[in-house]
RNA sequence: GCUCCGGUAGUGUAGCCCGGCCAAUCAUGCCGGCCUUUCGAGCCGGCGACUCGGGUUCGAAUCCCGACCGGAGCACCA
């Protein structure tokens, strides 16, 4: 089998499905996967991508048996090419591609269709020397009156002046020969790939009944929709130039790299293309089930943290003296703990808590500090509430059904910055993130799932999933 | 317009080829409960679908026809 993308860029959530279902028919019934690296347009070929997908199929566990890439089969391609001219099954052709459309659509030949071999064969390396750009293709005789248009003479090759950053040529295969050669040459016997392939199928299978040859059997699964997400890779790009994403792991983008980023792991992501499956019919791809599969995975290994969305304060009279020694996660007391402090001077304690907790607040508010006390708001202004201290118990807070609320020292705590598809979230964390890691994920208590991606001044994480 | 394909709960999926064991599977989601110092996890319960209309048949999600809806392609891109 194989995988063929385009070296446009990395590889993002549409590409992880080819790559993930043919990478698991090859090791469920045996046999080869093949990285084709389909390069055959100059102009979008994106030279860090060839390094950039294979890196990203070994994130994903895809296991690749041998790397083709197309710009070094091109004599390849010409030898075909000459046989078929020889065989009398191709011609090279001068018309622009609307004259073509035009006689086309009215099922007619162009003047040509009907040169001898001789003259053809000459037209041919005319193609390498002579004509420029646009002026002459290569053309599959496939006959002019065919019930699908689509079908009628479609070009094999043709020529592009764009430099190749990895080889010296102007005349290229057009995808539909360049993919029937190789597939039958490197003896790819199942082709597993999207539906927008169907049509290419059937005229591949021109190709190869000229030749002769075996058609491998074919799958097409449908489209993928996925919410929200830029996944065209040129789109990408062009976003990236225009300053709209950072880079190519940007927060916002489907790509895998930016998914890892956000801490994904990449056996999520398999579970849900092997779930997702090779069914024709179009799909709507949905975050939820792909946050659910990553949850089961990140759940058991991120320890928890405070982190205070938006700060508002709260200032606490009558609070006590306190210390904490907190699990870093509930299920494992052998992770160890993380303490929680709090100093009053004079009876007098400050906290922040989320805007979000803060909204819900009125005069009179019984809440409860998590793992702290229950406190009772005395005056709530815009930017600053008052509150009093009000009990240690739990069970007090549990009978009176008390809000639980996260909170960070006022007086001691870390910036945070949550970086989020839509948005950059700032607020603090308590002092025990001082001890996270580049790449450990971690959960903000009642917040979410992110990863820490920069540690210094403060923590910088990228957010997953809730 | 032309050529081709597909339609099972909010989402994904099993079943369809080989009709009965399907008043339809599993997961996710949503709602509720228990537990829990998270809106997390776990456990329990609930919600929720065979697009519609004909036909064949003792019997249709499954076979046939039509309608409707959705999609792909019709490039000197892959």
């Amino acid at each position: 089998m194989r995988f063929a993308p385009n070296p446009s860029g990395p590889l993002h959530l549409g590409h992880a499905r080819a790559a993930v279902l043919n990478d698991a028919y090859v090791k469920r019934y045996g046999g080869k996967l093949i990285l084709r690296i389909e390069d055959t347009d100059p102009a979008r070929v994106f030279p860090p991508a060839y390094e950039m997908i294979q890196e990203d199929l070994r994130w994903l566990g895809v296991e690749v048996h041998e790397v083709v890439v197309q710009s070094s089969r091109l004599e390849i391609y010409y030898e075909y090419a000459r046989k078929l001219i020889e065989a009398g099954h191709a011609y090279v052709c001068e018309c622009t591609s609307e004259e073509f459309q035009k006689l086309k659509l009215a099922k007619k030949e162009c003047e040509h269709r009907s040169k001898s071999v001789k003259e053809n064969l000459e037209d041919f390396e005319r193609m390498f020397t002579e004509y420029k750009e646009g002026e002459a293709v290569l053309r599959l005789k496939t006959g002019v009156d065919l019930r699908d248009p689509a079908m009628r003479d479609f070009p094999i090759m043709r020529i592009s002046e764009t430099p190749h950053p990895r080889v010296k040529a102007r005349v290229y295969p057009l995808m539909n020969f360049s993919v029937a050669i190789d597939d039958h040459l490197l003896g790819i016997t199942h082709v597993l790939r999207g539906k927008d392939h169907i049509v290419n199928t059937r005229k591949q299978e021109f190709i190869y009944r000229f030749f002769g040859w075996r058609m491998p059997e074919f799958i097409h699964y449908g489209r993928l929709k996925i919410e929200g997400v830029a996944l065209s890779t040129s789109k990408i790009k062009e976003g990236i130039e225009a300053g709209r994403y950072a880079s190519w792991d940007d927060a916002s983008l489907g790509t895998l790299r930016a998914l890892a980023r956000r801490g994904f792991r990449s056996e999520a992501i398999r579970k849900a293309m092997l779930e997702v499956g090779v069914k024709q019919s179009d799909i709507s791809f949905s975050w939820k089930n792909l946050f659910a599969y990553n949850r089961e995975l990140i759940e058991p290994i991120a320890n928890r943290y405070f982190f205070v969305a938006s700060p508002v304060e709260v200032v606490i009279e009558g609070a006590p003296e306190f210390s904490r020694e907190v699990r870093l996660h509930p299920d494992h007391p052998e992770r160890g703990s993380r303490k929680l402090e709090l100093t009053p001077e004079q009876g007098i304690a400050s906290v922040f808590i989320a805007h979000s907790d803060y909204e819900k607040l009125r005069e009179g508010s019984f809440m409860r500090l998590m793992e702290g006390f229950n406190i009772e708001i005395v005056e709530k202004g815009k930017e600053k509430a008052k509150a009093r201290f009000h009990s240690f118990e739990l069970d007090e807070a549990k009978r009176r059904k008390a809000p639980l609320i996260h909170w960070v020292p006022a007086q001691e705590n870390i910036a945070v910055k949550v970086v989020k598809p839509d948005r950059i979230e700032s607020g603090v964390g308590e002092p025990s993130l001082a001890k996270v890691k580049r790449d450990d994920v971690v959960q903000f208590e009642r917040y979410g799932f992110a990863r820490v991606d920069e540690v210094g001044e403060g923590v910088v994480a990228y957010y997953a999933h809730p």
